[in-house]
DNA sequence: TGGCGCGGAGAACGGTCGTTCTCTACGATA
DNA sequence: TATCGTAGAGAACGACCGTTCTCCGCGCCA
């Protein structure tokens, strides 16, 4: 195993459990366990905890909105696809809110890096929709990107704690409402 | 100090401590010396810490609903003043979102007690919207608090990771939307 | 073949955690 | 006043944390 491979294993390892059991609730020692990577090495590709933390949500950050624009592009690359994306999200198997939403509630006070990595995730997902609402007849793209970041959001909230995916249509109800109104009345 | 006191003295550095620092960030040590209450009576009162996390959100909660409600009733007694209340605790020093959202992220998976807690705090919340939606002249009311109590949630998750209060008031314009759309058109 | 560097396994270290135990001082009662 | 129950201060305990150190065995070059 190189250090590549190890680096890509420790990451998933990191992922699984720091998103599930939060991240003071995991140990260094269970995230060697599940990655099978000898401690040594694992402390050569991540000299520490917090090293680790940071590239984890990096990471997470990278795919998780890769993934939704993926969706997006091939559901008609308009907002309200958005929302169909966040449905088979929240119906995933191990699904638990937001993890930049967790790591923030956890760590904000106390880590400037796991603070800034959330409010840049936040930021580059407002900038996401935000294209997607340029590319609509509407007066102010800017302000209703901001609107469906904060359905997005309390849906994920609202998903996670009542496990329930269903969150996912009353926001998107929301959204067609505000979606309809921006539009300029003829 | 009687029994009665020193329960609200661990109550109050509790709330204080593991709300900025998340429940595992903060030792049963530093809520003694925060309270002033001995070690033994402190376990008198709260036998074990997941029963002091407990107490806190129980009464969290409380505290919390009651005073979103003595907002909303001495300003109109209607949903945008539900927004209005948001913005000014946003505004609060060492505002850090919503405890139970951050209790959930970080315990949740592992604790059926505060995952539990969590959900009764947004339902309680949902029932309450409910009740301000119901006074409206809207055909669906239950599908309006839930849409306007996924706009809370969203507003609370991204003005406590921008610290950015504005969130209330992008949320009390999307509201302002859904309540004026809602209204059954002549 | 013999030395050598590197990686893995895991012991070890210092610190902190939740919880319990010990010891002492005090205040009420007979 | 002598005794007893109680409460406080803090030591102690066992477990676990993040991190470092030690030791051993295996593959490579002379």
């Amino acid at each position: 195993m190189d250090q590549q491979e190890a680096t890509a294993r420790l990451l998933d390892a990191a992922e699984a459990e720091f998103y599930e059991h939060g991240v003071r609730g995991v140990g260094m020692d269970v995230i060697r366990g599940r990655s099978g990577v000898s401690l040594k090495r694992m402390y050569q590709c991540f000299p520490s905890k917090d090293s680790l933390v940071e590239a984890y949500l990096e990471r997470r950050d990278e795919r998780w909105r890769r993934s939704l624009a993926d969706y997006v592009a091939t559901h008609g690359d308009e907002p309200l696809a958005v929302f169909d994306w966040l449905r088979t999200w929240f119906a995933e198997p191990g699904f638990r809110g937001c993890a930049f939403v967790n790591s923030f509630g956890e760590l904000g006070a106390d880590s400037p890096a796991v603070a800034a990595a959330a409010r840049r995730h936040k930021d580059a997902v407002r900038d996401y929709l935000r294209t997607l609402t340029g590319r609509l007849d509407v007066p102010d793209p800017d302000r209703l990107a901001e609107q469906l970041l904060t359905l997005v959001e309390g849906a994920i909230a609202l998903a996670a704690i009542r496990a329930d995916p269903g969150a996912a249509r009353t926001a998107r109800a929301a959204a067609e409402t505000l979606l309809t109104t921006a539009r300029p009345h003829p």
